[in-house]
DNA sequence: TTACATTGTGTCACCATAACGCAATGAATA
DNA sequence: TATTCATTGCGTTATGGTGACACAATGTAA
């Protein structure tokens, strides 16, 4: 009940701290067992699947709110944010959903600043799967990632807001460097191959994926070899921060 | 002075009408005598100069909005528009700015939503500068062009904003055809060419160029040349708009 | 010891691009 | 009327990136 509380000032409250109208959504991918995801929360009360999202606090930057929202759901700090789209809609958050919605947790729909229209900022983030601690929220029963090809039922325009995030991203792929984020330290040619074919959703040849990504220069190859696999062990990488940030800057070339 | 009243109506009641906390500028290109130009507003009471902005209307797509304001400021409608980026930071409309003009419209700061937080949505619009006919807005004194080289003192942050539209309109020459917007429906090869130079800020190879426009298979060439010019006369090009607005879908090569 | 899937390196044909040559055009000039 | 000449239209060549594929090296499993 005490929960209950907190949650009911939040939505009756809310917009004494935070900006009317205007909301953040973030779609987070994460790499693992050659499988891109993305982190998703169960919401309690309205049913389905939603993107991370929160609102930007009176004298937050925008950018700082993405990040915090991040921050809470994931337990990482200065993680890889884009912002790819504005979602400006005015129907896109139906009423439908929010009245279902204030209604189970005890605020009335006329009073609440959720009530009302809002325009969402979309952002993307890159993070290191293995370093993630996912947290619900107030309003969430779970927190969890999906891969992107196994999607669940999503509320509002959210599917739709993850579509745009991974275009965006694919396009991001073709001019800069990407796996700094989403790979540990140290990674092998085909580990680094099998993120790249699943971000883009197609198989690339594997000789010439080598020759590119070394041509960027972006890459450094340890001495090391990766122990216990069957058949010849694949080199151990890892990336050349220099070059790695002068390629983000400048872009690169595009693959297949 | 009924003029004026109007003014100190929008200013202390357009919450009524607008979101709150959120604005769109626009940042309109135009092509004229091989310059590219830029559509700008001398503030009456701020000084300086400003893009074309305005505000969402409580139940407007933001789209809607842009090309309302567009259509507001140049007289044209469906303007080819893309929006670009959003600026999110609490310090970019300084509150010294907004006090000064508050106070010369005579509307107490603190009670305006004019003197609150912005969030600002940034448009780049492609516009047929012999068809447009500027009209300045309430707080304008005037409405003009401005070569993108000779830019004046801009307000707040328009100056980096449209820094921010001039590059997204590099990248987005690189994949996507657009000169439609920007000429007239029929036009020579070395006009074509002169805008993408402009554009782009660099010169490009004239045999070149040809080749590697007429390869996109977006221009159909007329059989008329162009009268009245010293020397070899051009031949005129339209469109084909049909491979056009492919182009714009799937995209295309980029320019040396 | 052998089999075999996987890795590292190399080759080749193809295509887009940058750089440049040259003849055709047609108004301006002599 | 003949000549000049900047500009246009079309073509050629060298270069480098890309896709498709060959082959030897590796090292565990049979």
């Amino acid at each position: 009940m005490e929960f209950k509380k907190e949650l009911k000032d939040h939505y009756s409250k809310g917009h004494e701290k935070y900006l009317r109208h205007i909301s953040v959504d973030c779609v987070i991918f994460g790499f693992h067992e050659n499988d891109l995801k993305v982190l998703l929360l169960k919401t309690k009360y309205a049913g389905g699947w939603a993107l991370p999202g929160g609102f930007i606090l009176k004298n937050e930057h925008m950018d700082a709110s993405a990040q915090r929202i991040l921050k809470e759901r994931t337990g990482l700090d200065e993680i890889f944010l884009e912002q790819f789209h504005v979602f400006g809609d005015p129907d896109r958050s139906t009423k439908k959903i929010n009245q279902q919605f204030l209604k189970n947790i005890g605020v009335k729909a006329d009073i609440s600043w959720m009530f009302e229209r809002f325009v969402t900022i979309g952002y993307y983030a890159l993070v290191d799967f293995t370093k993630v601690t996912p947290s619900p929220d107030n309003i969430s029963a779970a927190c969890e990632w999906f891969s992107i090809y196994q999607l669940p039922e999503m509320i509002l325009d959210h599917h739709h807001i993850f579509d745009e995030a991974l275009q965006n991203l694919r396009m991001q792929l073709n001019f800069h460097p990407v796996g700094f984020n989403l790979l540990g330290k140290k990674f092998t040619m085909p580990e680094l191959q099998k993120l790249y074919e699943t971000i883009l959703g197609k198989e690339l040849d594997r000789r010439n994926f080598q020759r590119k990504m070394l041509a960027t220069g972006i890459l450094k190859r340890l001495d090391e070899t990766k122990k216990g696999v069957a058949h010849k062990a694949p080199f151990y990488y890892k990336f050349d921060l220099r070059n790695y940030k002068k390629a983000l800057k400048s872009g690169m070339h595009s693959f297949e």
